[in-house]
DNA sequence: GAGATCAATGCAATCGATTGCATGAGTTTC
DNA sequence: GAAACTCATGCAATCGATTGCATTGATCTC
């Protein structure tokens, strides 16, 4: 029996005749045989594989997502490759992977890069298949999955504000090259719409660390005229402030109330239970994967770049009390 | 030019002459070549390439584990393909990735994987390269980097006895098959060695996860008689309890002291900040994933099975405090 | 019954990098 | 100056699955 008829058995059964199907099957089960995907691969142009980039898989919040993808992904016959953070020319680690056909797609969680950079790269003349999925997308050419990260920091100060609260601060996730911060600005226009004082003293920059949050308690700690409740750019920074402001004797939600982002594990058993606004991260992983592998395997109805944003949920917990009035 | 001139100039370079050398260089630089992997697999029969398996990506604990790895393997030109947990029949699904030469090695992180199931599986005739790392490994004939599970946790049940606690609870995670936890032995047996009592209905099942933290505390408060101590099997499910314990009005430290396991990024930030083992997680990654490449490269001394054990560390914290006689 | 149609299968080229062997040019040795 | 040797490079086979085309044998049509 010649290669050919096995390989039209395990791709097309159609074609072989039932007899000769069997005996393969048997075979197949006999010997364990299993395709050899490196020379698929080569054949096919199609590795199978989908690569990953987010900055810092240890961080709860990408572990999370990357959870999901494997999850999507393996259950749709695809193997997951990950790398961390993209260097400095991202471009040319890329293209270690696509031009030389280790993967068929990207999945982009990392928001730091610059995307511009990545257009010129592509996979066999075509551009590089790729979903982003991060805060801030300012690049529309590109398909994407975010949640409505404006509008939920809105939420947020408006769930503070309907405590009572007016001093509100923020500590903010670091800005993406010349692009604000998405969260920053949705504080700056409930603020702004609620005519509330925006103090430029508080708000912090912060970089999504525990480490981040706990500088901001010091910071906080040490002002003469503190805000009453502090809107945080996630849940990690949250707590370290949490954590930190006690240790200045400053109690949150008795002294402060904070709310943070993302509602990641910890949040819901942290003391004070942490207020947050969930992000739907099992969702984004499992959507960005599906998207990218219907767009490389060309199911898709439109050429227009897929946009899907998901929605965020206000979990009210006890790190955010009514303003006690002095 | 010829293509095994390319070729070599890629991979021997002292084989070419300088000038054809620079010749090669040069063309790479213009034309953006990049090495086909899945030709060079096929021809190499090594993918460059290892698979890692392990329960739950999401769970802090691996998550660190598997950034440690990708940074590691990265370094060394190799990719890291995922999976999650292995399903019922992990011989069958392992040969998908290495008999089908997708993958040159696998490290193991799931203990729940019989791994008497695996020594049938091999890639190209030999047997599967493969490192494991988990908290327990009865079979020797295993590659494995692991922690001083038992020692440690004899350490955690000896912190709360140096602090005059002799009423020690335990929750412990799950037993593997029909082997105790480590952790759980451990506990034992320095309970033993101090003459404690062992008061069965003291130790309880947990899953690792924060849920059975919380199970526990819920059956803890509804004791008549309640230990004044628990090592808990990990953090997580430390953070769990404590958490609910509050709800019932038993305080950490004031009424109840606990001690985790792993030291997983918000144990220091919680409140109270959690006494616990500190597990070394990147360089459990990095090691196992080293020694791992060593194999496959065929660089190592010896041909018994490597076994690298990690001491963990005690970090004293806010838990964990000295027994208040009533 | 001769030619047309169809299903099942084999043949052989292909994907791209690697590598043992062969070739040829240049250098050394006696 | 001829044999021996070295070095750089090309030739061609190889890895294993896929697939257009060819072949074979069987069934159908008029």
């Amino acid at each position: 029996m010649s290669a050919a008829t096995v390989s039209r058995v395990l791709s097309n059964p159609s074609r072989v005749s039932e007899a000769t199907r069997d005996r393969v099957n048997q075979a197949v089960r006999e010997t364990g045989y299993a395709i050899n995907q490196a020379a698929r691969t080569l054949r096919m142009q199609r590795a199978k594989t989908i690569l990953t980039a987010m900055p810092g898989i240890g961080n709860p919040f990408y572990s999370t997502i990357l959870e999901a993808v494997v999850a999507e992904a393996t259950s749709r016959g695809y193997g997951v490759l990950v790398t961390g953070r993209l260097g400095d020319d991202p471009a040319r680690w890329l293209s270690d992977y696509f031009l030389s056909n280790r993967a068929d797609g990207l999945l982009l969680f990392d928001g730091f890069l610059d995307t511009r950079r990545l257009h010129g790269i592509s996979g066999q003349g075509a551009a590089l298949p790729m979903v982003a999925a991060y805060d801030e997308l300012p690049d529309p050419q590109i398909n994407s999955v975010i949640t409505d990260n404006l509008q939920a920091a809105e939420r947020a100060v408006q769930h503070l504000y309907d405590l009572g609260h007016r001093r509100i601060g923020h500590i903010s996730g670091p800005s993406r090259n010349t692009f604000p911060n998405e969260r920053l600005v949705g504080y700056r226009k409930a603020m702004f719409e609620h005519r509330l004082d925006v103090r430029e003293d508080w708000i912090l920059a912060g970089d999504y660390t525990m480490e981040s949050g706990k500088a901001a308690a010091d910071y906080f700690a040490g002002l003469k005229e503190r805000p009453t409740a502090i809107f945080s750019g996630n849940d990690e920074m949250a707590i370290g402030l949490i954590a930190t402001l006690r240790r200045h004797d400053i109690e949150c939600p008795r002294d402060i109330s904070v709310i943070g982002f993302d509602d990641i594990g910890v949040a819901q058993n942290y003391a004070p239970a942490l207020t947050t606004m969930r992000q739907p991260r099992e969702q984004i992983g499992r959507i960005a994967t599906e998207t990218l592998i219907n767009i490389l395997e060309g199911n898709r109805t439109s050429l227009d770049p897929v946009r899907v944003v998901l929605r965020s949920e206000l979990m009210v917990r006890e790190s955010t009390a009514p303003l006690h009035r002095p």
